[in-house]
DNA sequence: AGCCTTGCTGATAATGATTGTCAAAACCAT
DNA sequence: ATGGTTTTGACAATCATTATCAGCAAGGCT
């Protein structure tokens, strides 16, 4: 049976507290930060139990940490993500998902799934970085 | 200056004698296999060379290797992979270009880059696996 | 051809994220 | 409260990758 521990709260609580996209060191940090006695370990399970049962979201940063978030909804989506300041906008699915099945038939590829994602600078951003270089 | 060295010759020839991605190290065992000496920091630096100049794509693996391999063009495109048999086929990226595109705007992001890469069972796989299902 | 500068190599150590281990503690139904 | 089982957490282990650094070699130069 799947027991409700203060830590699985905490876990989620800190996801859920986060706009962007988190590693599981840097949540694990964040919780001690607050005084959460919370073990390393721990943490790293009850992500991999929240991606599991799709209550979040991973995805690979490009240096290869793994990445999770707590999404607005439990449907398949992808993320349009700023590298700079980590915001995170849930994207519309529809085209890709259509474009992504087309060619995986299109090819006699089976149980095709994908991934999808967006990276960019935010506007905010790219207005600071756009005055930084000038 | 850049120089020419036999090793670089070498992970360049694994790569081409490869169809799919592979990763670092299963080149430096290969290339191993065939009796060459090379180092395995070698690989790597070598890889990160060839992705860098374009001389190869690179990929991370849902497991989180870095996968790498020739491609036979230089310019952006996207992968279709059998993640059971490793098949590899470049895909047609202007419909997705365009959308990562559109997507990246609308929400006012610059620098738009994307991750999109299709996993699935190619037709040849997708056949074993519905046999060894009855 | 021989020298010389400087980039390249490779054995190994270091790093850093993630997973395995296992005894002790916590959870929940009774 | 008790028992049975799951979960936790400190730590070791693993695995891919990167840094180190002394020795080697590529290519230009004479």
């Amino acid at each position: 049976m799947k027991r409700n521990t203060w830590q699985r709260e905490a876990v989620r609580g800190a996801l859920d507290a986060n706009d962007g996209f988190v590693s599981a060191q840097a949540l694990h940090s964040a919780l001690h930060a607050t005084g959460s006695p919370i073990g390393l370990a721990t943490v790293y399970r009850a992500l991999a139990d929240l991606a599991t049962t799709g209550d979040a979201d991973s995805l690979q940063s490009p240096e290869g940490e793994s990445l999770y978030r707590a999404c607005s909804t439990n449907e398949h989506h992808h993320h349009l993500i700023c590298r700079n300041c980590g915001l995170t906008i849930e994207i519309e699915p529809h085209a890709v998902e259509q474009w992504a099945n087309d060619v995986a038939v299109a090819n006699g590829f089976t149980q095709a799934e994908h991934i999808v994602d967006v990276f960019g600078l935010c506007a905010a951003c790219s207005a600071l970085t756009a005055a930084s270089t000038l």
